[in-house]
DNA sequence: TCGATTGCTGAGATCGGTTGCAATAACAGT
DNA sequence: ACTGTTATTGCAACCGATCTCAGCAATCGA
């Protein structure tokens, strides 16, 4: 296959590069008949244009990093899977980039985006996000964030209302007959973690009752401990919310070694609605995150952003699915 | 941020961009204090090379393509982390492209790759490999695949040893006492997925029992549907093994909605390893592939084939982990 | 001491497009 | 027919590197 440049298409359709270039990036600049003409041609040639050297002239590309801390945890892949249909419904490729939560390996990332002329970037936050991190790269400006970032409104974000979440749990659990609920935090300081446990301990308490945090661990590990302290107590609740799915399907698990059966002992409700959730022994009960609108809101945020240099903070409403992991207490 | 190109730095380091960018891209042929004292000047400047320009020129970049059906699969999520990881242990950079199964996203990521000047791609293939795709972009020779390719040995391959990961299982389960095995079949039209029942049809009547294949369905829900079988026969068999973990999810989860349990009442061994059956509900018992390895020899495959044009085909060796989900029969 | 290597650096073309500017063609108005 | 637009297209510089060729100095063998 030889080298497919603008210039033999040129040569071919008999017009100067500038021509060619323009009847693909600026048709309406082109004589109708010849853009056709060109287009026929560039079509029969198998022509397409080299996105490195546009992005190169152009100083922007198409390129738009998801930095994600692992793409192992299903709630991230749902979201790079929505964000690469979006991303390309947009024209846009994704490149993702996992992060395992090491914070110079988002900052080698930053910095390659940047020189990939990246339009902006998505980041999914393992650890809280750094402000100062953001700026330093002269890139606030070109990255969205799914998650809160505190005192910082210069960048765009879109979150959902953790306190709403967990309002529809506890209310659904109270709802059930469940007097008692226990917590058990999730994986990474992020602050949308952090502000689902702040509204799990006040809602709790506004409602009179006190609140049991089972384990506040922010490691994978967080649901299994939170069981095994469960299987401890001796007046257990009759009803847990975990601070996110992952977390959920541990606690039950550990449970389930423990022979404590869910919902019949003990009902569990996750937070984010992941798919997998479905499938899950037994189905669960949790708080559904828009996760599909998160990843296209995401991108119109960054859009809009270039665009008019708006920034917005969108926060999504969660909704409650219910499955079969939760029921009435047990008498 | 005052643009910084090669030029910048040349200037003020007193060379030419040539040198400078020798001192980067073949250190041994520019004098080390020349070299040292560019490398210095580039360092205080912050100065990174474009990889869009090197690329153009080079006509080969740094960018390799990961194709997957679906992300949002454990499967391939754990996948995707690895090979990022080996990936940029190589200094690559992975770009995860997601098909959702549809052969034209296929055929347009190859033709992006190309564009791209990739050195290669892997693809972790959904339908069976079509290889005339692959040739068709004058890529086969760029390819390496998760999977076996029929009929066609010159694409580079990394799969692990279906039939001896079957043999694994059925042993497993012969040891515990099982003599009535029955097989779940799972997702995508595979060739792995192909190899699996097959040395399950094959291994299961030449030990002198009958197969029974529950469901032979190749999309999600074979697992739900297989469990239904299940629930309806008069005499099912004592323990099933699923395709792969998904499905065995789906099956275990399926089963405890007809109030079967796992493994009091049947056992259930999987296929794949996935980390997540650990924080499954029972732990999932299966047949271990080595995900890791996969990815990091996929792309040694790729780079030992581009330099000497060999290709390869290895098969790995999966393992039986065993967890919950399997036990002795009921009595 | 002199031509022949060898080592290091500078020039300048090139990769595949984009874009401001100039040139030409076509079209209006009077 | 003549001049002032306006629509199209060609020209050539430029984006940020790489790489072949040359030039020049230092080193080597005899």
């Amino acid at each position: 296959m030889p080298d497919l440049s603008i210039d033999v298409v040129a040569k071919a359709a008999g017009v100067h590069r500038s021509t060619v270039s323009r009847a693909f990036s600026r048709p309406e600049a082109v004589k109708s008949e010849t853009r056709e003409h060109i287009l026929r041609v560039a079509e029969g040639l198998g022509y397409t244009m080299s996105p490195l050297a546009q992005a190169l002239r152009r100083k922007t590309s198409t390129f738009i990093p998801l930095i994600v801390p692992d793409i192992t945890n299903p709630f991230f892949a749902e979201l790079a899977k929505t964000m690469t249909q979006a991303a390309d419904e947009r024209g846009y490729q994704l490149l993702l980039c996992v992060t395992n939560g090491d914070p110079a390996k988002t900052d080698g990332y930053f910095t390659a985006m940047q020189a990939m002329y990246a339009p902006f970037g998505i980041v999914a936050p393992s650890t809280k996000v750094d402000s100062e991190a953001l700026k330093r790269f002269d890139f606030g400006h070109k990255v969205v964030v799914i998650d809160r970032v505190e005192g910082d409104d210069s960048v765009p974000t879109v979150t959902v209302d953790s306190r709403r979440g967990i309002m529809l749990a506890l209310d659904h659990l109270h709802a059930l007959g469940h007097t008692s609920i226990g917590y058990v935090s999730g994986i990474a300081g992020t602050h949308t973690a952090q502000d689902r446990m702040d509204a799990y301990l006040e809602l709790t308490a506004q409602s009179g009752s006190t609140p049991l945090v089972l384990d506040s661990g922010s490691d994978l590990d967080a649901g299994t401990r939170g069981a095994e302290h469960f299987l401890q107590m001796d007046n257990p609740p009759t009803a847990i919310i975990a601070a996110n799915d992952m977390v959920a399907f541990a606690v039950i698990s550990a449970l389930g070694r423990g022979g404590v059966r869910v919902p019949e002992d003990v009902s569990v409700i996750g937070f984010d609605g992941l798919a997998l959730g479905a499938r899950f022994n037994p189905a669960l009960t949790t708080i559904q995150q828009p996760i599909a609108d998160m990843g296209h809101i995401a991108i119109e945020l960054a859009e809009k952003q270039n665009a008019d240099g708006s920034v917005d903070h969108i926060v999504l409403e969660p909704q409650l699915l219910v499955r079969g992991s939760t029921s009435g207490p047990r008498k």
